[in-house]
DNA sequence: GACGGGATCGCCGGGATAATTA
DNA sequence: TCTAATTATCCCGGCGATCCCG
């Protein structure tokens, strides 16, 4: 690798999750995770990326939570678990990609989320697991509220929503 | 791609022309176009990246840690004891050789390294050892960020790094 | 694994600071 | 005794999951 001055980009944080995630060794640097993502030669860099479709439809950011916090569905759930999946199924239709990226959020020993309810299950003694409508997603429930806000903090931080929108989504949970 | 919440990652400079070459429209960021050619598109996620085969991994000389102190990894790790084991984990890695001949490093009652998890417990009274990763090592973890430092330091110089990478590295834990 | 929600309390990991020893 | 080095107790904040309550 390159000893040459290094260049400084800006990604949001669920990509910058997905290039973490996939470090191979121990200690590797963000251009040699990127390389090999990328399938570039270490030393040449071949001229044409693959092609790819275009990205689906661009739902501005949050403003499918606006409306659910507003909306009379939301309103009426009485309880923070209720609420909780409601946001999480928000979230997850206003951007599959990213909620993706940013799912793999753990505690000491419980993992959060997972495509499977097996895999939650196995993770700890009692999560019960709740699968999140409208995706292929599973999360634990078996949590106090300030977990569930912190859960979705996390998430959204993640993703790279605005401080304020978290704040308030966490509130209203 | 919204402008919150951003997170910046360092890429050599070849690496940062091929992403700009990749510009597929006016103002496009750099996550939208890494985005696009990761082929990140909701259908693809599940799956792993393509696997190329490994760079060859050959180490000089304080090299390897040069790419951890950069790398995504290190930067992401938000304890003193995890950045103390990743450096110890690629000290190992880079020459396994001085290593065990440097690791015989002890205080006054307890041995900080063994290659075994007994004899650090026999060492002391809650000495709370760890595995080293990648390598057969097992370091003694109870102890304040000071020593840790003071472990790392008699170490790397036991195992001949120059100055200034040995403060940089212990200003790093 | 079948009542569901979630507060409460117990446990654990990190590591500063107090205690101990040379 | 005073200081400096080393040990390891112990506190704090975070996480897990039991168990109580509606």
């Amino acid at each position: 690798m390159s000893k040459n001055r290094m260049k400084t980009i800006e990604v949001d944080e669920a990509l910058y999750h997905y290039i973490a995630s996939n470090t191979r060794h121990i200690g590797e640097s963000a251009s040699e995770i990127l390389r090999r993502l990328l399938q570039l030669d270490a030393s040449t860099l071949v001229s044409d990326p693959p092609v790819v479709a275009p990205a689906a439809a661009v739902i501005k950011k949050g403003q499918g939570l606006e409306q659910m916090l507003k909306g009379e569905e939301f309103k009426s759930l009485e309880s923070a678990i209720d609420r909780f999946m409601l946001i999480l199924s928000v979230l997850y239709q206003e951007n599959p990609t990213d909620f993706a990226l940013a799912s793999d959020i753990k505690g000491r020993k419980r993992i959060y989320f997972a495509d499977d309810e097996a895999a939650l299950l196995a993770s700890g003694n009692t999560t019960k697991p709740k699968a999140i409508e409208g995706s292929p997603y599973w999360v634990i429930t078996n949590t106090n509220t300030g977990r569930k806000r912190n859960i979705v903090a996390q998430l959204m931080a993640a993703m790279a929503y605005p401080h304020g929108l978290i704040e308030r989504v966490c509130q209203s949970i």
